[in-house]
DNA sequence: GGCGGCAGTGAATACGTTTGCAGCCGCGTG
DNA sequence: CACGCGGCTGCAAACGTATTCACTGCCGCC
């Protein structure tokens, strides 16, 4: 049986198929009443516009692609996050009318060359790959890409990023520390060169630290990768150094947890003896005991501002790179100073 | 700028276009000299075919669509699990050369019209529909339809499904924990016909009940919905029933999360004087205080199966919906009874 | 020596749509 | 009355590729 076409409803409608065309695509160019008529054929044999045919001719194309970088987000830890800022981008274009292509394979030249070339999609959004600046500056600034990377926006950068303000949240956290009346604030995280949120997040920290006055404590700083496993290492760190602190601000939840469950095994309770702040706000840390206070990224927010900075990139607009502001969700790790 | 077509590469490599297009599909028609001579220049160009154009032509289509119901997976507490299973199913595809389109729009007779007639997709995978049974019904059957639904399944249904083998979760679980010689065993977890994984994970809790000889409790049973909320509901409505029992299998990670906050709350230690089990292993359980006893679906294996099967059906081959068998991942909110 | 077949190539067409252009009709205006 | 113009519609030409069919040499075989 041969696919029905646009064809077939003009024979139907008794028009041309040009009109056809432009009926579904609601032209003022074709009366109304021969439009509603046209649409109503065409939803009552359930046809619609083939998109291959569509893309062919009109030389465009209702499609984004998300590329996951496969080590980075999707399958660790933080993917609930992730799969939040997936699923808000999807909202996003399709309430744009967009259609969201998913790939996890490499960045590469080739893979970039195969969506842009092929014209599989109108534009594309890297995730997870803000720390590969030196390469997104290769493919990001090619004339016109319609590239986005959400990630850690950093001055003066090339290409065109979405990012979370990691320093203001780092800021709100050890202020919501020090309003409690703590004074020696841990900072457990990495702060080296390779994690580029990390380092805005200590430096929102101290930021909060001068603003009352204080100075970070290179004692009181424990680096760690993002996993649970390092967090409860940096902790027992931190409590071999036999060095006083009433409270830990950590870099991610994950970090956190295995904080918590570090201080829980020396004899330290959260939040009786520490205090602990997250970074994240993973779904999971709602309900563990303690519940965690811990920094929320607006993950709706961020699909919709990468949605429409991508839209824009698509029809030729200029789009400035962004950042969004974090907030603090305060639950149960957190708590007056005692002393 | 012109965009660069096959007829470019054609002219450049000094050969017909439609010889292009067949040395890039390494069809064995054309000589091996003239294939990889073709396949420098346009690599050298960075050429690479037009989808549109390559789709309209050949009347097919490398790519599948996961629809997933907005309100089950993506945003839920249990999307870690929902992403992993996204994430394998991408890379199942991508490995046999398919894209992915992502969606997360109401499932709609429109919507399936939609993706099938405008041919955006050759197949279809259905995400968290599993409880809409009547209405995939009507759509999963319709002649030749390539849809693929990811859910409980049940005897005698129609369409087709992959699911995981819920009941022989729930056995594992209880198993372990008569292992343990727990012999009051309380399931925590909604059994009505709106959770049917929830009834067939009940199903193997009462077989492993049965093969020890026991017979499930009705005091022993607390519904309660997935979230972590109401896992802690349920454990005190438990607890204030005043009935023994030393163990809890919850149906979800989620009402184990709550559960072991309640029971904490009422002076019951995990797992010194009640253990716990959950389901699903989202990542962060692994991490909690104390880390979650619970069951795994392997969701590479999901994939896998899921994108194989899809396959076939896009051919045109018969496929039979399939159960995956799900394992037992010990931690340590589960120990010994201990009198 | 003619003939069939095979390996390799090219010419030409079709896929289903969008869109520039031209045409038609009816009305108001000079 | 002629003319122009605006609202609507149809014609036909692309868009870039896959694929059918025909063609050319060339070899082997009777």
């Amino acid at each position: 049986m041969p696919r029905i076409t646009s064809l077939d409803i003009a024979k139907l409608a008794g028009v041309s198929q040009a009109t056809v065309s432009r009926a579904l695509r609601d032209s003022p160019l074709v009366r109304s009443e021969t439009r509603l008529r046209v649409q109503r054929i065409a939803r009552e044999h359930s046809y619609s516009v083939d998109s291959a045919a569509r893309s062919l001719r009109s030389r465009r194309n209702r499609t984004i692609a998300m590329l996951v970088r496969e080590e980075s987000g999707m399958d660790s830890a933080i993917n609930p996050f992730f799969t939040s800022l997936l699923a808000s981008i999807t909202r996003a274009a399709a309430a744009n009318g967009y259609d969201v292509l998913l790939s996890l394979q490499q960045l590469s030249e080739d893979w970039v060359a195969d969506y842009e070339a092929s014209n599989k999609a109108a534009g594309i959004v890297l995730l997870g790959y803000g720390d590969y600046r030196d390469y997104i500056r290769k493919i990001a600034l090619l004339d016109g890409a319609r590239i986005l990377t959400w990630g850690p926006v950093v001055a003066g950068q090339p290409g065109h990023f979405v990012g979370c303000d990691n320093r203001r949240g780092g800021y709100l956290a050890t202020r919501h520390l020090l309003g409690l009346g703590h004074r020696r604030i841990a900072f457990l995280g990495d702060i080296s060169d390779d994690c580029p949120e990390f380092q805005d997040r200590y430096r929102g920290h101290a930021d909060a630290l001068a603003e009352a006055g204080l100075e970070p404590t290179k004692a009181l700083h424990a680096a760690t990768p993002a996993s649970a496993r390092e967090g409860a290492l940096a902790a027992r760190t931190l409590l071999r150094r036999d060095v006083r602190f009433s409270a830990a601000f950590c870099a991610s939840d994950l970090i956190a947890l295995g904080a918590v469950r570090a201080f829980g095994e020396a004899g330290l309770g959260v939040p009786e003896a520490v205090s602990v702040v997250g970074f994240d706000d993973i779904p999971a840390v709602a309900h563990t005991t303690p519940a965690l206070t811990t920094i929320r990224q607006d993950t709706d927010l961020a699909g919709a501002a990468i949605v429409s900075m991508l839209l824009r990139l698509i029809v030729g607009e200029p789009a400035a790179s962004r950042l969004l502001a974090p907030s603090l969700v305060v639950r149960e790790s957190s708590a007056a100073a005692c002393c």
